[in-house]
DNA sequence: TATAAAGTTGATGATTTTAGTCAGGAATAG
DNA sequence: CTATTCCTGACTAAAATCATCAACTTTATA
């Protein structure tokens, strides 16, 4: 029940460009090296976010990539969508037609109310959401120095 | 964020145990069969059970596994966690000194948050509830016969 | 318009995990 | 003693994961 690098990578990157929202495109480059993403890599990670609508990106000099929707907007459930496909616990859950017994069957059910609780967090978040909390972290921890 | 088949496959294993308790002993053949899993690979997925102590064996002639605890004192949290390992959606929820930042780390405590949620579900359910929802959807089936 | 900067795409590869299979062994009832 | 049944370790095929690389396209700007 692990999630794979590239939901984890892009909720990273997405919380990047929420923190330097505003500032013009970012650079992947700095991206890479902010959250520590391989940048061959993190060139994949975002092929479908583009083709989901929520980053654009820009070529050449003074290229990047940017938010194309306030943060307040974009939801954790929407990106991991994009990144990682269903959350489902079960391939049977999203698609009940691999199992004879999908609907008699109550082991699915869990793995279906599994999945219900898990959207519910994802719902509840957004980009704004993660950029406030990590704003007030280091300020948190800006003060501890003067302790 | 997909189960193993082991966590799957055992919760069904558990279940299949709850159903037919009180009888004895239950072959591996049998439940092999009525949960199309193969044998050898059933052989396999009972000692994580067997050594978490939710069920026991007896080898030869009228043997077979069994329930350790009565259905109702044994949650779902605690099958998963012997089939699966802890079911966080990061390593870093477990194991924080994975990463120098993890206290800092906002992205962590939204896979923490889902790990709750998932764990909160598991918890809430026992085997015997899972044996009783399936006895009234087979009742609801039968009765379908005659409609 | 030449050039450097920066994202895009497709091919490839190493490593790990998953999902088994198989052979032989050990325990138990009768 | 013997048939039955679970146990254990070794092994394997296939898939997924996590990249890396090279060639390419687009863009700003000197």
């Amino acid at each position: 029940m692990k999630l794979s690098t590239r939901g984890r990578y892009g909720t990273k990157v997405l919380l990047d460009l929420a923190l330097y929202q505003g500032v013009g495109p970012v650079l992947l480059k700095d991206i890479s090296r902010r959250q520590r993403i391989p940048l061959h890599y993190l060139e994949h990670l975002i092929a479908p976010l583009i083709a989901g609508g929520i980053i654009r990106s820009s070529r050449g000099a003074k290229g990047g990539i940017w938010l194309v929707k306030s943060p307040a907007e974009i939801r954790l459930s929407k990106v991991i969508l994009l990144l990682e496909g269903s959350i489902a616990p079960a391939e049977c859950v999203t698609n009940p037609k691999l199992c004879e017994s999908a609907d008699a069957c109550v082991t699915r059910d869990v793995w279906l109310e599994m999945e219900n609780a898990m959207n519910e967090v994802l719902e509840s978040i957004t980009l704004q959401h993660l950029a406030e909390r990590h704003k007030s972290k280091e300020q948190l921890k800006e003060k501890m120095y003067y302790i």
